[in-house]
DNA sequence: TTATGACTGAAAGGCGTTTTTAGTCATAGG
DNA sequence: CCTATGACTAAAAACGCCTTTCAGTCATAA
């Protein structure tokens, strides 16, 4: 029988079942045949997209880094000033972890048992993709003549690092207090931060910087 | 048999035998047993100290961070200028830890396994007795007025939360890369964040802050 | 009054058997 | 001829049962 699908929305199938399924049973408790059945395929056409369980999971974790990285470019193409582009940025970085993190509370511990070296592996790739967007608003605030940065990128390393201490990896190391309590955190390590990256003649306001002459990007 | 060691040495000959042990073994395939015969007292014995093998384990921590402690106050104490001051600690404790992951290499998962509960519920207390340190230096340098600073406390949580992410809670969340790397991006988030902190009229140098004319504290 | 180590119950550690399941591949369908 | 499928297989996980280990106790010794 020829699907009805393209082959890019049996992989999606695919993907959209794990993300159900991973949520509702964890690593373990999910099956390929589960998968299968969830996105109503057969089980062998799951191995014509994906060489393996491990492979759609990580393929899923990929999709969701991908779909941060859009929030974060959503917002970094905003004409608000380059200040509150940042601020909103580190502030939905780590809000959407939280999120994710409840949306797949139980089967976080599972995920991380199961894959913790596979995972560790991508991360330095997820952490360098995230902070290139930074980077992007970074360098044209220096360009502007509104931050006093050297590099960019390693700026944005540095900004990320600040921040990444509160955003919950995994429930194993980091009970997660109320998401409320978390923005708040951030927005306070995010003034601190951007006050010392704005230039002298900008510093007087601390917190509630003004909106600056726009400049439209892209 | 009378014992020849007042109550508090072998309360320490005990915390030392579990370090010991600890640092070789790991939590479970350390003893109490072994714990005692590397003190050198009976097993009981043990049991007129802590109530627990858990107990014994947990309080070896508290002495590790109670050093931890130490080691910032000493350098708090110093008269070098405030920033400087806070640049170090901050170093210091990324350090500090990153050297007891070390210690305890093998140990440290096998710790986390058995009493991550335990430990997460002391995290904040260590978290809050440590931010203490900091906020003293950060009061001082506020009253003195280098810097911009409102409230010393939630700063000084601000300012280990910048840096939290680099130090290695536990190897299973962090593959610890270098010494030196984790150093480097240390003092990179420190001069960050301090040059937001310092006052605009002493803000022209970025990263080699002078030593200032010096305030002896305490 | 303090220290000890033999003792005990509960939990961890084998281990052989049964069940589950990831991944394959011969076959069916278009 | 090319894609999708699900029965099949080898490997791993789960289970049940027995043995050993060990945290914590307590009667006795110093």
């Amino acid at each position: 029988m020829v699907s009805t699908l393209t082959r890019e929305e049996t992989r999606e199938a695919i993907l959209d079942a794990t993300d159900y399924l991973l949520a509702r049973y964890g690593y373990r408790k999910m099956t390929v045949d589960d998968i299968a059945q969830e996105a109503g395929i057969g089980k062998g056409t799951i191995y014509l997209h994906f060489a393996s369980k491990e492979e759609v999971t990580l393929s899923h974790v990929d999709r969701i880094v991908e779909r941060l990285k859009e929030r974060l470019w959503a917002i970094a193409r905003t004409n608000a000033d380059v200040a509150i582009r940042l601020r909103l940025m580190l502030v939905a970085r780590v809000l959407f972890r939280f999120d994710s993190v409840q949306h797949y509370t139980q089967s976080l511990n599972d995920l991380l048992a199961a894959l913790r070296p596979k995972l560790l592996a991508r991360r330095a790739r997820y952490f360098e993709e995230e902070a290139r967007v930074f980077a992007e608003v970074l360098g044209e605030g220096k360009r502007a003549g509104a931050f006093n940065v050297k590099d960019a990128l390693s700026t944005a390393f540095a900004l990320l690092h600040a921040t990444n201490s509160l955003l919950p990896y995994s429930l194993s190391t980091t009970e997660l207090g109320e998401r409320d309590e978390i923005k708040e955190k951030t927005e306070q390590i995010a003034d601190l931060i951007l006050s010392g990256l704005l230039r002298q003649r900008d510093a007087p306001a601390t917190t509630t910087t003004a909106t600056r002459p726009p400049r439209r990007r892209r």
